[in-house]
DNA sequence: GCCAACGTTGGC
DNA sequence: GCCAACGTTGGC
C-alpha cells in the first residue's frame, strides 16, 4: 500500500466537504499538473490513504485522512468549457486528465500545521517534497516511515 | 495583497 | 531547442 498528500484549498473543497459528500466519496477534480496527475495516474492503488491537506489558507496543514476509492480514470471536467478547470486541449478521446475517486477516513483532532512539520525537515522529514523550497505539487507520495512519523504527531 | 518559485506557451 | 513572457500556486 502507498500513501499520498492531497492539496485542497479549503475555501474551495476542504475536508468538511469531502465528509458531507454521499457515501462520504468524491471525485478529486481539477488536478492540472502533469507530475501530480501522473502520481494519481500511475501510482495510486484503491485502499491507499492520502493525508488531506489544507493549503493556500490561514493555517495550511495536514486535516485528516482519506483512502482511493476508485483509481485514475478521465477527468470529465476538462471538457467543460463552463468549468472552473476547463481544458480545450483536452477532450473524450484523448484525455489529458485524470482523476481519482477518495473516500473520507477521519480528521485529525488538531491540524498539523505545516510551520510544524517544517520544524522537522532537516530530520525526520528530511526529503518530504511539501516541504522543498517552491514545492507547488498537489499531489505527493508520502513514504511510510514519513506517514507514520507525520501521524506520530497528531 | 505581495511575491518567489515554478510550469507552460509560443516565437524564433 | 532556447528562452522570454506569462499564468498559477501558495506561504506569508
Amino acid at each position: 500500500m502507498n500513501y499520498w498528500l492531497m492539496k485542497s484549498e479549503p475555501s474551495e473543497f476542504g475536508i468538511d466537504d469531502l465528509k458531507a459528500c454521499e457515501d462520504r466519496v468524491t471525485h478529486w477534480d481539477g488536478v492540472r499538473n502533469y507530475q501530480a496527475r501522473n502520481f494519481m495516474r500511475d501510482g495510486m492503488k484503491k485502499g491507499d490513504l492520502a493525508f488531506f491537506y489544507h493549503s493556500n489558507c490561514e493555517h495550511p496543514g495536514i486535516v485528516g485522512m482519506m483512502r482511493v476509492h476508485r483509481e485514475a480514470y478521465p477527468d470529465h471536467t476538462a471538457f467543460d468549457c463552463n468549468d472552473k478547470h476547463f481544458d480545450p486541449k483536452s477532450n473524450p478521446d484523448n484525455p489529458r486528465w485524470m482523476m481519482v475517486d477518495v473516500k473520507y477516513v477521519r480528521k485529525l483532532k488538531n491540524t498539523i500545521e505545516l510551520a510544524e512539520l517544517k520544524g522537522f525537515a532537516e530530520g525526520e522529514l528530511k526529503d518530504f517534497p511539501l516541504l522543498r523550497k517552491g514545492n507547488r505539487l498537489s499531489i505527493m507520495p508520502v513514504t511510510k516511515q514519513q506517514w507514520e512519523f507525520i501521524l506520530s504527531l497528531a
